[in-house]
DNA sequence: TCACACAGTTAGGCAACCTAACTATCTGGA
DNA sequence: TCCAGATAGTTAGGTTGCCTAACTGTGTGA
């Protein structure tokens, strides 16, 4: 086996440990904002990504359709996203002004928590964070 | 605001996705292997942390009690763990051979997936994502 | 010695996943 | 034209992982 394999399962095996870990430090913060994690992540790709396909948000979720079906719907029972239909069987999903307004609220609370920690780094360490998770994201990313 | 903690709270949403989206990535693997992600992080817990009571592993594994008591009930049922008593009301929890050999099975899997993806980057970045890893998990630590 | 602290379990509930099976709609080719 | 098959989404039912509240049983110090 070479070198670089042993290394990448090294690496495979502390990044699952780390995510693990930051998901449920997170957790916590991401319920006080009135939303979960995999709400604020759905609203995140329709603000950033704009309005799209139940199929397509699954999609880039990486989930099946019935997890986002479910998603949605509470999403669209709390005002946060609405449908246009497209036509008598599919519609695009759009963000709305409050869910907008509490994607940001989530994320100021994640802040509250995780800036403290990233605080206590220098700079060149949270810089290293964040081009791990752009990593992270590209290679983990169905498109690519 | 300074700017630094504007900084941050983009790295915090940036790494909050890239943990989701590596969970979801891996999960499969992990299915295959025969545990859960949980129970694969409380195994790697024991094998390198020693053999522990409930509430200490609870505490490691930033989960409460109850969620750890019935993790371990699943564990102990697959001959994955053992307890050996202390007193009456606790016991130690041990990793078994069969539950060593099985995590190192799952590291294998999830190696499959992520090690071609990791293989596509060179090393430098490699490197990064280790560390960042390394810092994920420094600053998620209950103890520090 | 006995009240309180401590370790863990039970009970009940919710979110986020899944697969299988279904409904309804659209569409292309005979 | 029209219907077979593809497509989009929902429903039904199940698992895991997490929680809080309430409980049982055990240990211990004043």
């Amino acid at each position: 086996m070479p070198r670089s394999s042993m290394r990448n399962e090294q690496v495979a095996d502390q990044l699952h440990a780390a995510a693990i870990r930051l998901l449920r430090f997170l957790r916590k913060e991401d319920a006080a904002a009135g939303v979960t994690p995999a709400q604020l992540s759905a609203l995140s790709v329709l603000a950033f990504g704009g309005p799209q396909t139940l199929g397509a948000l699954a999609a880039a979720e990486q989930v099946k359709p019935p997890t986002m079906s479910q998603l949605v719907g509470t999403l669209e029972s709390l005002g946060l996203v609405c449908r246009k239909p497209l036509d008598r069987r599919s519609s695009q999903i759009a963000i709305t002004r409050r869910g907008r307004q509490l994607m940001e609220a989530g994320r100021k609370r994640r802040l509250a928590k995780l800036s403290r920690a990233l605080d206590a780094l220098p700079a060149d360490q949270i810089d290293k964070l964040a081009q791990a998770a752009g990593l992270i994201v590209a290679i983990t990313d169905p498109i690519s």
